[in-house]
DNA sequence: ATCGTAGTAGACCGACCAGTCAAATGCAAG
DNA sequence: CTTGCATTTGACTGGTCGGTCTACTACGAT
């Protein structure tokens, strides 16, 4: 049990440093020996926990998901909350995020599930479908969400899958500008607009 | 004059070269060399044209805005359609582009300025700015035309420089979406709903 | 004819890349 | 005490990276 303990320490100290590498600059520019020096490993203990950075990566993209989904995630989807205010809540979390971020590290450093889809979904599918698997939970929260909007009389009937999957774009839209500005403030000024965007339901 | 010739025909066969690979993958994972074997042009030459790599993918960015602003945007912006109908078009050139270069290439490969955006702009200031100035140009585009759909009448009042931006991150929100599903038809399907986007005029 | 210069050629640089491997170490179960 | 496996070590591979350098060619201007 031991050794179990200090295995699961070797690889987290290895995602610890791979995340905000990732998250900061791209897959390309990181390399496993930056990330090992950093996290004091040895490249074969590397190899050990991980076949390829490839997997690296994919649990860097878990462990990015599973930080959001139980931090602001979970706080903005509270069903105690009334639907659309949740929706206020998740952009709050975002451009509060983005900006402590930026005060400590001195950028904008936007989304990293958008920032790898972008980088290497042309030529990785596996990652690409790893990163979509993401965007699809995403897009599945703001669906049901939309919908008991709708339920309570809140907005009026939409078609909520496309809606919701246009408020995710949105937002990644909204990320990608505000990072090419280096401003997390840009957040503040347009995210409130995503209650805007509306599809209606298809004629049929 | 001959030399004249001889010399930007050298160097636009290496912008000819490097514009599809830093479409299809990305700024790091295209080399010098693998774009100057397909140029049939040598490294020396290359470094004739070019200062370095930044250099290079700074006269591609300026290609695609020079191939955009001549086509598909000009056709789209004309002042003889109708302010709104002019969006439609765009989201439309959009579309049927990104269809075009998947039937062709197999893949979705998306906005190049996003894709670029996303990967350097932490890493490289003065490819920010470049990049950043394509956007502020494509904003300046969306606010004129917002304008005049206010003054004919066709939408109520609102905040054309935030609506703009707004409709810009919207456009490539959707696009990163599309390229996460490998699927254009997220363009068809979510593109209209950019016309439903609005911000208010701050009340001062 | 010759000089200057734009362009070309291609070997070369040190650094880094992802990934491999054989050998050593540590520890738990028998 | 021994066997066996998880883990670690660190040297090593073949290849690529962006960029440099010197020599050479081609051509226009004087």
């Amino acid at each position: 049990m031991q050794r179990m303990n200090i295995a699961t320490d070797t690889r987290s100290r290895i995602i610890a440093a791979a995340k905000p590498r990732f998250h900061s600059r791209s897959y390309a520019n990181v390399g496993i020996q930056e990330i090992c020096e950093s996290a004091g490993v040895q490249k074969g203990s590397f190899y050990h926990f991980f076949p390829s950075k490839r997997d690296l990566v994919m649990a860097v993209i878990d462990a990015f998901a599973d930080e959001w989904a139980n931090g602001f995630v979970a706080e903005a989807f509270d069903p105690a909350l009334p639907p659309m205010e949740r929706i206020d809540y998740l952009i709050d979390a975002a451009y509060f995020w983005q900006k402590s971020i930026k005060q400590v590290h001195g950028r904008m450093l936007g989304c990293i599930f958008g920032n790898l889809t972008l980088e290497v979904s042309t030529q990785d599918d596996i990652l690409r479908a790893k990163l979509l698997a993401i965007f699809t939970r995403a897009k599945s929260r703001f669906k049901e969400t939309l919908e008991q909007a709708v339920a309570a009389g809140t907005i009026p009937p939409l078609d909520a899958g496309l809606t919701a999957e246009a408020m995710l774009a949105y937002l990644e839209g909204v990320i990608l500008l505000a990072k090419a500005q280096n401003d997390p403030e840009l957040l503040y000024r347009l995210g409130p607009a995503i209650k805007t965007l509306r599809i209606e339901l298809s004629g049929d």
